[in-house]
DNA sequence: AACATTAGTATTGTTTTTCATACTTACACA
DNA sequence: TGTGTAAGTATGAAAAACAATACTAATGTT
């Protein structure tokens, strides 16, 4: 009969003793704030042409819906990515900046876009 | 009656010339590859667990179904991101490591990282 | 008076993701 | 002979994401 210390047990068994889930994995929490169709290229859009006007950002990201940009816009904001400037004007006019936070994901912004580019002219 | 020069456009109409869609947004490339509930999620596990086996990553990915790991798995296998090594064996193993391409992956992994600790840390 | 404008909301429908469950294979072991 | 094992497949249902369309408000311009 084998004895039956921790040693030997990690040498019978050797598996990691890793686990992923919402709580320990910070990555995942970063997906649940920028995942989603929509989500990434909106924070790259507004970053790049701040501050960006609803109407603007209808115009120039190509294939979203109204109602899909104002629900997208609205959850951006409740996470404190981005901030809503109303101005009390007819016909009015609504401007989109990135929060302090929302700044803070440049690093990632950067290496997503710097990735998705290497990766487009790999696949040629 | 106002002349109608380029630079006359331009103040009345101060728009940016933006634009973006799947073929001019980087970003969005690489959220076509990392996108979705587990991928990102699947990448950093294979890279810190590497090589994961199939029913390591089922224990260690809270939450996932089997159908729906082996499915994640074969697109993350098709984009080039990771690879499957079958060993002969009765009962089966398969192992997946990060191929080359995937390694690349590794800023936006740590970026993400990063935010996510950071991020879990201001909310409380 | 009618129309255009901007930034929405409301409603309904479709499509995509995700989940749950049962089944399979080939061998080793009791 | 029956049971356990690992890595799957197959099927159908449920949930979530996304899309399409019509509608609104207050004002200026034709």
């Amino acid at each position: 009969m084998k004895n039956n210390t921790n040693v030997d047990n990690q040498e019978v068994k050797n598996e990691k003793t890793f686990v992923f889930d919402e709580k320990s994995c910070p990555v995942t929490a970063t997906m649940q704030v920028l995942g989603g169709k929509w989500k990434a290229i909106l924070i790259n859009a507004i970053y790049l042409t701040s501050p960006a006007r609803f109407g603007e950002l209808k115009r120039s990201v190509k294939g979203i819906t109204q109602s899909m940009l104002t629900q997208q816009l609205r959850e951006l904001e409740d996470d404190g990515l981005i901030s809503r400037k109303i101005y009390a004007e007819i016909p009015p006019r609504v401007e989109y900046t990135l929060t302090e936070l929302g700044l803070t994901l440049s690093p990632i912004m950067q290496s997503m876009a710097k990735w998705g580019e290497e990766y487009r002219m790999k696949k040629q």
